[in-house]
DNA sequence: CCCCGATCCTAGCACCGCTAGACATTCGAG
DNA sequence: CTCGAATGTCTAGCGGTGCTAGGATCGGGG
């Protein structure tokens, strides 16, 4: 059954070709700019290829986002590792998180602004999802205080290093002035 | 001039009905379903009446937006001044945002996650948008701390409430638990 | 070797934001 | 009152979107 894997082989190959082009597209030009004509075209199939592989556009952003979910655990996981002390894991960690938004604001969007149609806080959710959580759970949770439920304080935290990465990339804030920004967060938020 | 006076009115009523209508839509179905079709079909006329009032489909969420800006200054300062003191200001008006995102989750977007094509923390900021930021900064200034900048403590307080708006709605957060989560926040980052 | 099933593409659907140009209506000058 | 101009509105259409039905083509198994 040779040929079968073989074609079982290519048949993933490609799967990941059109991930990771979507990616690429997506972080050259704006998801607005991957559109399955386009990306079709890149991967020289036709559209068509794309639905025998992702229900619609929306599981390619939820596979980019699966992918940028494992990258942003390791980052934070290295970030953390590279620290001594809970405070300055924590905030090695928003840094780390907010700098992974930056240089990756195509892949931050399909996980946390756009819908990839994947299960959150849930029991469904899928793992690489659930590991990025765990990790900021790692960090986070040393410096949650006495009596404060470790989740909860991450949920916090989480939410507003979001806030930070997505009003700033909007132009909602003013750009520079993100260290001062997070020195006062980390500062605030985390228990000595 | 009474005739151009009459039509310069149901001009200006006319704007008012496409915001209204596009708003209301907007709240009922999703930005999604704010299409210029169904929109000219709602105010009874054509598509392109809508572009003799705005340039396009995002100025008209940038119509929204301004409309929700002032009432969410409104509400702010409503729930602030409500409150006694520092802190208990801080909380009610944390609660308050989070309460208008949630009832108003069109707006909300139209503000904050889409792009109206309105300049943000910059000089030609239009007013409502300022005055919002304001009615923040006047209540958030009292619990900065000594010899934190009241703008920088803002700026991440208001972050914080918007990742924790934007992600719970998203389904990136559980549901419930809102009341532990801001009230954490606020303990923690509002100076005593 | 030839047939048949898997694989892929062409062509098309309904919808999107937006606009050119035809049409009607109203206004103001003579 | 008449008639041309200006204003206002609509019909029709452009190029784009996500997605899919159905026909052509290719290659492995009998």
């Amino acid at each position: 059954m040779s040929v079968q894997e073989r074609k079982e082989r290519e048949r993933a190959d490609r799967e990941r070709l059109i991930v990771a082009t979507a990616r690429e597209l997506a972080e050259r030009q704006g998801w607005d700019a991957v559109t399955t004509r386009r990306l079709a075209e890149r991967i020289e199939y036709s559209q068509p290829v794309l639905y025998s592989h992702f229900r619609g556009k929306r599981e390619i952003v939820g596979a980019v986002a699966l992918q940028g979910a494992a990258e942003l655990a390791a980052e934070l996981r290295t970030a953390a590792g590279g620290a001594d002390g809970p405070r300055a894991r924590a905030a090695a960690l928003a840094r780390a998180y907010l700098d992974f938004a930056e240089r990756n604001p195509a892949v931050y969007d399909a996980l946390f602004r756009l819908d990839g149609g994947l299960a959150f806080a849930e029991e469904e959710t899928p793992q690489p999802l659930k590991d990025a959580f765990a990790a900021l759970l790692e960090s986070l949770g040393e410096v949650a205080g006495d009596g404060v439920h470790p989740g909860l304080f991450t949920e916090v935290f989480w939410a507003a290093l979001h806030g930070l990465a997505t009003l700033t990339r909007a132009g909602r804030l003013p750009p520079g002035d993100v260290g001062r920004r997070v020195d006062l967060l980390v500062d605030r938020l985390a228990v000595p």
